[in-house]
DNA sequence: TACAGGTTGTCCTA
DNA sequence: TAGGACAACCTGTA
């Protein structure tokens, strides 16, 4: 072994130079080699690979950063290695002499098991590993320890386990120079095909199988298309020059101008109050927009939280306190965090998941591929309202503005996914949480994915929130928020003449005004079919009677009081618990559900019921069944 | 057991 | 524009 350190340094979601614990503790081995690469994980790859918008600002970060090391250090710069790290890492070991490898530790539950294989790999290889905590403002495992091992499901709970693990650390300054990258010798390292295939895993949600196909071309190298291990092009990925449409771009050195720009208005950022900032402000939006800089690690939550405290102490008023202020924020993302590092990979799903409520939405994941996005269409009309939502096709101008946005820009304000989660699952179309958590983690470039699923939980009332008879209403919300439908014309130009008064409910509206306009509404072509120009959808279905629908449905729900680990959620039978109930959801006559026979026997065959979940299933449902007995009793 | 509080509802009344 | 009804959930504290 050579007697100085020769360190890899491996980027994965914290493509920064500043504030990074990872890093600084790569500095401090003080290498003779220091190689900064980034890794191509399939996994990550094949999630993404639907969304333009998020390669782009991927790529974006990745360029940003790499310039950023050349000005550190011309001999080196950021090194793109295309192949699973799983099996590309234990041959660089021994090719390159490598005695250490540093990385940011990750709390995903694919990142925990890929790193769980990295480290065996390490050891077997005598290579040091050190990890640092960096994505986050307190380390999500020690925020568990703190809640005696227990998921943080409330920001009281976060708080309280924040005060004892202790203060969050001040941001470190970036580097003012990196060491020299040794050579990078590949001839034993590179195999000749297929390097980007991805490995056995059912670790999480495959969700652009669709666009895998035919992508394979031109990535047989290591070093990628050029062999130089340069960052790759759109093009180089295979899309279309104009396939990225937001207009939001990434980069560490992007991320910091916001931030400046964000806390010198200092009255702005030490007051802000998140429920009063509007989700129909654009140009510019009502937030700071620096979610996505978080997701990719070119902006550290600590620098933001601890300019944000430095905002509020140069504000002379009284500045906002958490949770609505921008700290509070931050404290909710770790949260979130906090209660995957506990759950894994049931975070991400109700099957399994000890603290999600069982709730017979329709579309419900195929049990045999949990936490993929495939399900049972249990009915066919809900199936359309779901394309309708996805496609901002729905009829309600409000959500369609806002899924338009979602599609378009990669992301939404926090108040308006609130709208358009609540209108998918317990507020319209009682449709699984999972289907709509899918399309934005396909969707949005700031895509977190304990973030993404704890708030579909909170917004179906499954988990976090639970009073679910407070219910956003596609039309008064909007108008409270978009009162001259400024926000609705921008996305949904078909309506752009149309008046104020009936803008947000063009159903409304008299032939006249309509004729004004020069929209026609028309019934919904069919799920695939474009809209005719100069036309907009029907609406899908009446607002107010699917919201007493769905409010009846949570309360029967409520009253069975099963979570994702109970026994009959496992073995599938859960459902039968509401068949006594006439339709599930207490739904109209003659509007019946179609058969639920395949997903009760889909979920019958699943193999993975162990022993050892069953028997956790029994010891958690004593409450919520001795609840439902209860009231059983009582009627 | 009672009661207050919970980042971000809607609708009607005064 | 403010305040209460609506119908009623949870957690946390006393």
């Amino acid at each position: 072994m050579a007697s100085k350190a020769r360190v890899i340094y491996w980027f994965r979601t914290d493509l920064r130079l500043h504030d990074s614990p990872a890093l600084q503790a790569a500095l401090d081995l003080q290498p003779e080699c220091l190689w900064p690469i980034f890794t191509w994980d399939p996994h990550y790859v094949y999630r993404v690979q639907g969304a333009a918008n998020r390669w782009q600002f991927l790529l974006d970060c990745q360029n940003d950063l790499s310039a950023s090391i050349t000005a550190l250090n011309p001999a080196s710069r950021l090194f793109v290695l295309r192949e699973a790290p799983q099996t590309l890492l234990p041959k660089l070991f021994s090719a390159w002499n490598v005695t250490h490898l540093v990385f940011e530790r990750d709390t995903d539950a694919y990142a925990r098991a890929r790193d769980a294989t990295i480290l065996a790999a390490a050891a077997r290889a005598g290579v040091t590993v050190v990890t640092r905590s960096g994505r986050t403002l307190w380390d999500p495992d020690a925020l568990v320890r703190a809640n005696a091992g227990k998921p943080t499901m409330t920001m009281s709970q976060l708080q309280a386990a924040g005060r004892k693990v202790g203060p969050i650390p001040p941001p470190l300054p970036a580097p003012t120079s990196l060491p020299d990258p040794g050579a990078m010798p590949l001839e034993h390292v590179e195999d000749t095909h297929h390097h980007h295939h991805p490995p056995e895993t059912t670790a999480g949600p495959d969700l652009n199988a669709r666009w895998r196909e035919g992508q394979d071309a031109g990535y047989a190298r290591l070093a990628g298309p050029q062999g130089d291990f340069a960052v790759e092009t759109l093009a180089e990925l295979g899309f279309a020059p104009a396939a990225a449409t937001t207009p939001h771009r990434g980069g560490e050195t992007v991320a910091l101008q916001r931030l400046d720009t964000v806390m010198a208005d200092v009255a702005y950022a030490a007051t802000f109050r998140k429920p009063q900032t509007s989700p129909a402000a654009f140009a510019p939006a009502s937030t700071t927009l620096l979610s996505p800089f978080l997701h990719f690690g070119a902006l550290s939550p600590r620098l933001f939280y601890h300019r944000a405290l430095e905002a509020c102490s140069r504000f002379r008023g009284a500045p906002s306190a958490p949770p609505e202020s921008l700290t509070g924020q931050l404290l909710f993302r770790d949260m979130y965090f906090a209660a995957q590092a506990a759950l894994g990979a049931a975070m991400a799903q109700t099957v399994g998941n000890p603290q999600v409520r069982y709730v017979p939405w329709h579309l419900p994941s195929k049990v045999e591929y949990v936490g993929g996005a495939s399900y049972t269409i249990d009915h066919p009309q809900a199936e359309e309202w779901f394309q309708r939502w996805a496609a901002g096709t729905t009829g309600f101008p409000w959500i369609d503005a806002l899924m338009r946005q979602l599609r378009h820009d990669g992301w939404i304000h926090h108040l308006g996914r609130h709208s358009v989660a609540c209108f998918l699952t317990r507020g319209g179309c009682y449709i699984h949480w999972e289907r709509g958590a899918d399309v934005f983690a396909e969707l949005l470039l700031d895509h977190e994915p304990a973030c993404n699923s704890g708030n579909w939980q909170w917004l179906s009332c499954t988990a976090f929130f639970s009073q679910y008879y407070r219910c956003y209403s596609p039309v008064a919300f909007a108008q409270k928020w978009d009162r001259d439908g400024a926000f609705v014309r921008k996305w949904v130009p078909e309506l752009q003449r149309l008046d104020k008064k009936v803008i947000h409910e063009p159903w409304k509206a008299s032939p006249a005004e309509l004729r004004n306009a020069g929209v026609a509404l028309v019934d919904f072509p069919g799920v695939g079919v474009d809209m005719a120009p100069g036309t907009y959808p029907v609406r899908m279905f009446d607002f107010d009677e699917r919201r007493r629908i769905c409010i009846a449905g949570l309360k029967k729900a409520y009253e069975v009081g099963l979570h994702g680990d109970h026994d009959k959620v496992l073995d599938g039978t859960a459902l039968d618990l509401f068949a006594d109930a006439g339709e599930r959801e207490g739904e109209m006559e003659g509007q019946e559900l179609g058969s639920n026979a395949a997903t009760a026997a889909a979920a019958a065959s699943r193999p993975g019921s162990s022993s050892s979940s069953t028997a956790k299933a029994k010891k958690r449902a004593t409450g919520p069944m001795d609840r439902y007995a209860k009231k059983q009793k009582v009627r």
